[in-house]
DNA sequence: TTGAAAGCGATACCAG
DNA sequence: CTGGTATCGCTTTCAA
């Protein structure tokens, strides 16, 4: 209608300013949602913004800001390959996040402790953390914990393990039950004889654990009449105890044909199946790719290993973490972590140990 | 030693010129490799550089710069389901890139004609374009347009099928050969009694067609000697030509019991299944995680699914592209493409087809 | 060959 | 309640 705004690609501050009729200052003030505008000033900037579609620039935003993003992820103090591959994944990206005004840091915490992980949530300050990435048991206390920093104004995502303790939670990690359900399609596709399958599992208070053996038990059950599932030992993620528990179980049932080992440990039960010679013969469906899960699936030991990228589980979380903080939209689509499933053949290049090739 | 700078937490170009004694112009000309200065005094700004460890602010730079990435994609002009996933992605990625200063366009070239391709290449414009990904065959002549259009400064790179014109090139998408080998190891797995497996195939110009097929016949020879490979169908992709051309290749194998769709065009395969009353007995490995191949795989018409993430494509080529661009390092382990495995139970949640819920 | 100073788009402090 | 203005880290004329 009337003389358009000549405005050129993109609508900046200045342009809403000026069609609203209200200094640089007001238009900040209404995007930012700060007190003391007048609901009619309010109403003049809105109107601009969307008849202009205008869209903050985050960097400039972030630059006038001096923002920095200070990132803490609580992880289990263990040994265990996947968590200290995640803690590798969190330390590369602490190096690269320096130029995204991005400070990242790990807290461990001692695990299976509900505890140390309630202090530790308890302990971060609001104004020297914008967002904790907790990956841990899930108990009341941990919840009520996780809930305390929320309201702190801290962001906080569950990492690997769900922590359902809202709505407004959300979970960085895979579908745990379509895991099981998936090593059990895999266990009953490769098992052709009839037999038992021994389940080995970490901790009952792992929400993961049990949610994977919930969904292994229900295909077992429904498809695979020909397999028998055993009850599983608890082998607390530990080499060495599953490396123990495991002859008196083999000698128990003789005729184990599978074992699905669904939590960490791995190295444990490897072990065993070298010393006593089952490496070739029996089908062993397990969890997580490193450095020793992939030389068993390479030497035939494992038959296929139902794994999640702990680069993606890392990035994720802190893109969440960031939008959270910022109250922006989460792409609920590229952050879904996908349940991978490895054999021999898709084996991806294994990571440099050193360096990259100096190319 | 001597009075130590007093810098912040992270230098910027003012601390550079400061301790290089010289002017922040200066310091932007050495930082961006602009002519005009004396070696001794790049030497000082060097040596400052890497005295306080900085590195130059991209967000700041961008906006300064006003610098707008634009990016292009060329695709085939089909309807194939993967690559019409493809360009969903993009429209997508369209939409969010305006916040990261990127412009992002789709370019459609006749499937299966390099000269196509070739011609699009050569249009485009450097200084209209920053950098380019190309989805096609692999030929001489799309060779040397790729390195003519990196020539020209616009940085290039091969998407879904690799085109490896020269050490300089990148390639985005999956190890083809691997995924072949994938293929036959699931086939292998799956299918229990001897019989013959057939191929079907997309275009003998296809290079990831050709990877996939050696692969797998490779793993077939060695692995798994009950089951014979006959002689691969191409179906260029094209579902009516693979559901016309199916019939007749079962008259002549009655004894096949397995298919390996290594390329497109699933839906004439499954078409065909569901005809012929044969949909449960053959085991089914094919390519591309689809609307069809997904249903298939739900109803147990197709066994497994190699696939690899439209999503992931789309955004990794994005980002390599950028950084080519701005001659930044590229995070290969970011970036690498993983070849994914699906089954009936590890299907990720379905995309929305209208919209986010509304949450 | 080098420097001074004016932006880029948004934030935040200080007045009025 | 609202407006002016310096500033963030870097780029880019325009002069010198």
């Amino acid at each position: 209608m009337s003389k358009p705004v000549s405005i050129g690609v993109k609508p900046t501050t200045v342009d809403v300013a000026r069609v609203a009729g209200v200094s640089l200052a007001t238009v900040d003030r209404v995007l930012n949602e700060r007190p003391g505008v007048r609901a009619v000033t309010i109403e003049k900037v809105r109107n601009a913004i969307d008849k202009l579609g205008f869209t903050r620039d985050t960097a400039a935003a972030n630059l006038a800001r001096q923002r920095v993003y200070k990132l803490v992820f609580i992880l289990p103090e263990t040994t265990n390959e996947f968590v200290t591959g995640l803690e590798n994944e969190i330390d590369e990206l602490r190096m690269k996040a320096i130029h995204d005004r991005t400070r990242v840091e790990r807290l461990h915490v001692p695990p299976f402790e509900p505890g140390a992980i309630v202090a530790a949530l308890d302990t971060l300050d609001a104004d020297r953390v914008d967002g904790v990435a907790v990956f841990g048991p899930e108990t009341p206390a941990v919840r009520d914990a996780v809930k305390r920093a929320r309201v702190r104004g801290i962001a906080v995502v569950a990492l690997v393990a769900d922590l359902p303790s809202s709505k407004r939670d959300y979970f960085v990690g895979v579908d745990n039950v379509a895991a099981g359900r998936t090593a059990a399609q895999l266990m009953g596709r490769f098992a052709r004889e009839a037999g038992r399958i021994l389940v080995i599992t970490g901790s009952r208070l792992a929400r993961d654990h049990l949610e994977r053996r919930k969904g292994f038990d229900s295909v077992m059950a429904a498809e695979f009449p020909h397999l028998d599932v055993v009850a599983s030992i608890e082998g607390r993620d530990d080499p060495a105890m599953i490396r123990n528990l495991l002859p008196k179980t083999f000698k128990t049932y003789p005729d184990i044909c599978g074992v699905y080992s669904s939590a960490a440990g791995n190295q444990g039960l490897i072990q065993f199946l070298k010393d006593s010679g089952r490496a070739q013969d029996l089908v062993i469906v397990a969890h997580e790719l490193t450095e020793s899960s992939r030389a068993a699936l390479e030497d035939g030991t494992f038959d296929a290993i139902i794994s999640q990228d702990s680069g993606h589980l890392i990035r994720s979380a802190t893109r969440v973490l960031k939008a959270t903080a910022d109250r922006l939209p989460i792409d609920h689509m590229q952050e879904r972590i996908r349940l991978d499933i490895y054999l021999r053949d898709n084996l991806p290049a294994p990571a440099p140990f050193i360096q990259e090739e100096t190319k």
